[in-house]
DNA sequence: ATGGTTGTTTAACAA
């Protein structure tokens, strides 16, 4: 089983870009943030005849939105409403019965980016981002009491580990590498529970990068990157990770989203 | 330290 996680940064821009997407990988699952699009004009015809029968969205007018694209046949969607803010930040499912794995829950997840100053005092948007963290810790623990293998995924909009980013000393305080919001991610990837799949059996001292910011000439040269989409697994799915991808050539595309695909094969 | 770009919705805001 193949499961996508990607920030597209407006669905109905990047439509074409999905499709060509689904055409190369053949993914069962997409996560997808910052769709940018309300319910009532998501793209939803072509992405049943793409081969997604069961989509669930959480969209609004032009902020955030979430979608979980499917092949597999949803039992149960999961909602819930972080911060009491009505951001379209969240949206879960739990599958039908699979081959192997049986049920999988799938949260995905679109966090505050927080904005520019990292003081949470000064800055409503950081301390919003922090609120929403401590949130999550509590959502999540209800999840992982239960045997059924879960999956955290989306834009975390944090980079945890050092080698997450191009510069940790140039970073350290700048709103995705601040210390305490790494804290409250470490907090709630337990490494008793969780496995955080994009890190798991890479060297520390390798680079990984899934979002490369517009504001650079030449992204691909000046390589100033930063790990902000993460996929975790419950350590009692561990047993069926296969395999991971960061699609590094989707940054080349013709308008291309700042985030890159991220696919685990399960 | 400053400014660089993109997307949505219509001049400002968020990333």
């Amino acid at each position: 089983m193949k499961i996508v996680t990607w920030n597209i940064n407006s669905i109905r821009l990047r439509l074409p870009s999905l499709l060509n997407l689904i055409n190369i990988l053949n993914p069962d699952i997409i996560c997808l943030q910052e769709t940018k699009c309300p319910d009532d004009k998501f793209p939803y015809d072509e992405l049943v005849a793409a081969g997604f029968p069961y989509i669930v969205k959480n969209g609004q007018p032009s902020y955030n939105g979430v979608a979980i694209l499917s092949k597999i046949k949803i039992h149960n969607i999961l909602q819930h409403d972080f911060c009491n803010k009505k951001d379209s930040r969240y949206i879960g499912i739990e599958t039908s019965n699979t081959k192997d794995i049986g049920p999988l829950v799938i949260h995905n997840f679109y966090v505050p980016a927080g904005g520019d100053d990292p003081n949470p005092q000064i800055n409503e948007k950081f301390h919003h981002k922090l609120l929403f963290l401590d949130e999550m810790k509590d959502y999540l623990s209800k999840f992982t009491e239960t045997s059924i293998g879960q999956i955290v995924t989306g834009d975390l909009n944090i980079a945890p580990h050092e080698n997450d980013v191009w510069s940790h000393k140039s970073l350290k305080n700048t709103i995705s590498h601040t210390e305490i919001e790494i804290n409250k991610l470490n907090n709630i990837c337990d490494p008793e529970i969780w496995c955080d799949a994009l890190r798991h059996g890479i060297p520390d001292s390798e680079k990984i990068y899934t979002w490369w910011s517009y504001r650079n000439k030449d992204w691909e040269k000046s390589n100033r990157g930063r790990k902000l989409d993460h996929i975790w697994i419950t350590k009692n799915i561990e047993e069926f990770k296969k395999d991971l991808l960061i699609y590094k050539d989707a940054r080349n595309w013709e308008r291309p989203s700042d985030h890159v695909p991220v696919m685990i094969t399960l």
